[in-house]
DNA sequence: CTAGGGTTAG
């Protein structure tokens, strides 16, 4: 059929004419190479119904695909409305108005369109069945997918595999591995989509392992696999540490000229850097031709993972000055670091940011921010921060209990709490962890005991060794050291007490003078593992506070006759004008050392002056021994407070964050330096924040 | 006429 168009110029606006000279049987390639706006769409559109050509099945849906495909950028009410003037569309039309609405991201009103499908007894057919399940999959629409597979299964169109390959993904999407994982061993044949489809749905769901054991198969197998695969077994194997399986990958990588694929490469960064090999990552990564903001996200949350936090900053700025703009995800691991380091005025930067570019604040951002605030000893820009957040979830819930219990704000830790029971968020072990510290650091013992109990019983959550942890920090803070040891004694049997929860006890004795359980602590400590320095340091502080200063000497001399381990050594942070200054305690890698010991001197005789006594145990066994590590005077935080002092402006707060907890005698210091220099001093140790102001300090000497 | 990838909080 032929027929001459033409049509009149006129009526168009559009720059350029069309000129239909000849209708073929089959328009679409004319369409598409003439059809570029919606105008142009009604131009044909005009002439069809003109031509009564519509009326035409064949013709009808051409142009139906046309208006729903063709078109990739416009919306699809004109598809929709040709459709709709379709007398008894047939399943192709169906599967035209399916495809699009999927293409175009209106999935709800595909799947709608499936149901309408069923609804007037048009039997889908190969075709239309991995479209809809596309929609199901960004849907997330588990149940719709199962009722569709139900029906395929009735239909039996599995010859092709396309509807396969579209179940595994649907279940994958839907985090149902499991299914996925039947569906495709239930395939006769098996191409490279149904493999990688089925990967993703490990790693959607996290079943790392089972991605490199599946992929351990198809090498056994010999199956082919691509970039893509690769891509999908080496987040899986940073996940899980096979660090030999990644170093293969990348040979098989370099061997088969592969290291052109950006995304590649970047989840090989990625594998390094979660196994631990941070150096190994970044060298990749720096021999990267083009970094995209994956790329560098991948490396600055390498480095924050490795708690190498300074040199994710420094690589954060790195991007910058490449003119690569950051996401929500770079800025997760940013606030992370920030969080780490206390870098306040950086992280608040991040948070304006944030706002200037209007990043969604997903539950993962708004969580990090939330987290970095009360890492920062600025819990009223946690809570507002949580306010703000539209989504939450149980994690949002249980870092802000953590953050407030961290800060002395045990009873409204507790109160957020119930507030989250009445809005039905179900409380998991991480919860818990938060809410038994609150009780711990606001000395609330009798909540304690009734949380830890109801835990069990109301909450059906299994104790891990870490709340036994809490719960015996909770006890040895408030005193109750016999209690403590009992309550350690009486653990389950399959939850053996760790080194860890001995140490927590030991640190309670040495505040509460008890020497019998301390000796005792440190022997358990001894029978499970290497004794630190810390811990022999400890008992010796213990003896020496009883006035038992021969077993204290001796504890000493032990622990260098058996050359133990060093603890780890005291380190404090403060962030002056933007940059992180670390400190360690006798510390003279610090290009300014000097004046910063200087500085040190001064400031202890300021406070000496005004009745600060060094601590005089401590101070007797530094005297006599002369011992660098436990030097009191050097302690890394007062370096770190001294410098503050020096290089900020009369009345700034100083902020400074440690990696041990605070010892006695430099909380004793800080509470008169607070007062001497006029100062707000927000000291973060490892477990909680101090604020001294005035002499006196937020925990009220306890922690 | 149908189908595929990476970075994320305690």
């Amino acid at each position: 059929m032929a027929v001459a168009v033409s049509i009149s110029p006129a009526k168009i606006t559009t720059t350029k004419p069309i000129i239909i000279t000849q209708f073929p049987d089959n328009p679409k390639p004319l369409i598409l190479e003439q059809c570029k706006t919606v105008r142009d769409l009604h131009q044909i559109h005009a002439h069809l119904i003109k031509t009564r050509f519509i009326s035409s099945p064949s013709v009808a849906e051409n142009f139906l695909e046309s208006a729903a495909i063709l078109l990739r950028h416009q919306p699809m009410d004109y598809a929709i409305s040709v459709f709709e003037k379709l007398n008894e569309p047939n399943s192709s039309a169906y599967n035209i108005m399916i495809r699009g609405l999927t293409l175009k991201n209106f999935s709800h009103e595909a799947v709608l369109m499936f149901k309408k499908m069923k609804e007037t007894s048009v039997e889908p057919d190969e075709f239309t069945f991995p479209c809809v399940l596309k929609a199901c999959s960004r849907l997330r629409a588990l149940e719709e997918g199962k009722q569709i597979h139900g029906q395929l299964m009735k239909l039996g169109y599995r010859s092709s595999g396309f509807a396969e390959n579209g179940l595994i993904k649907m279940y994958a999407n839907c985090g149902q591995a499991g299914i996925a994982r039947k569906v495709f061993d239930e395939m006769s044949e098996r191409d490279i989509f149904a493999w990688n489809a089925l990967f993703s749905g490990y790693t959607k769901s996290g079943c790392w392992k089972e991605a490199v054991d599946l992929f351990h198969y198809m090498l056994e197998t010999d199956t082919k696999f691509d970039e893509v695969t690769l891509v999908s077994v080496l987040t899986a194997c940073g996940r899980v540490g096979a660090l030999k399986l990644g170093e293969w990958i990348k040979d098989y990588i370099e061997a088969n000229g592969l290291k052109r694929n950006p995304t590649l490469i970047t989840s090989l960064v990625d594998m390094y850097a979660k196994c631990g090999h941070v150096d190994k990552a970044r060298s990749l990564f720096n021999q990267m031709s083009h970094k995209d903001v994956v790329a560098w996200s991948a490396m600055i949350s390498g480095y924050n993972q490795s708690n190498r936090c300074k040199e994710a900053l420094s690589l954060f700025h790195d991007m910058q000055k490449a003119n690569i703009e950051p996401n929500e995800v770079t800025m997760v691991s940013v606030l992370s670091s920030c969080a780490e380091l206390g870098a306040l005025a950086m992280g608040k930067w991040v948070h304006f940011y944030i706002n200037k570019k209007k990043l969604p604040l997903t539950v993962t951002l708004g969580t990090a921010l939330l987290h970095f605030y009360a890492k920062c000893g600025s819990i009223d820009n946690s809570i507002e921060v949580f306010k703000k957040m539209a989504r939450k979830n149980v994690l949002s819930w249980s870092v802000l209990i953590q953050g407030l219990a961290s800060n002395g704000q045990g009873d409204t830790a507790l109160k957020y709490f119930d507030l989250m029971l009445t809005k039905h968020i179900q409380p998991n072990d991480i919860t818990f962890i938060g809410v038994l510290s609150a009780c711990s650091h606001s000395g609330l013992v009798k909540k304690g005991r009734e949380l830890f109990a109801s835990m069990i019983k109301d909450f059906d959550i299994e104790p891990k060794i870490e709340h036994y942890g809490c719960m015996v920090d909770m006890l040895g803070r408030a005193g109750l050291l016999e209690e403590a040891y009992q309550f350690i004694q009486n653990m389950p049997m399959n939850m053996k007490p760790n080194a860890l929860i001995w140490r927590t006890l030991l640190a309670s004795c040495k505040v509460y003078k008890n020497v019998g359980i301390g000796e005792e602590s440190l022997k358990k400590i001894m029978d499970l593992e290497t004794v630190h320095s810390g811990d022999y340091l400890l008992l010796s502080s213990i003896y020496a506070s009883v006035g038992r200063l021969e077993d204290a000497f001796r504890v000493r001399r032990e622990m260098k006759e058996k050359g133990v381990i060093k603890k780890t050594p005291g380190c404090s942070s403060i962030e002056v004008n933007g940059v992180i200054h670390e400190f360690f305690a006798e510390d003279d890698a610090n290009f300014e050392s000097e004046k910063i010991y200087a500085a040190t001197e001064k400031m202890m005789k300021g406070i000496k002056l005004a009745g600060y006594v060094m601590n005089i145990e401590d101070a007797r066994l530094e005297a006599e021994e002369y011992d660098k590590e436990t030097s009191v005077s050097h302690h890394s935080e007062k370096l770190a407070i001294a410098f503050g002092l020096i290089k900020t402006s009369i009345g700034t707060p100083i902020r400074v964050s440690k990696n041990l907890r605070v010892c006695n005698d430099c909380h004793e210091a800080t509470k008169m330096i607070s007062k001497v220099y006029n100062r707000e001093i927000i000291v973060r140790d490892r477990t909680r924040f101090h604020h001294f102001k005035d002499g006196l300090c937020s925990c009220n000497d306890y922690w």
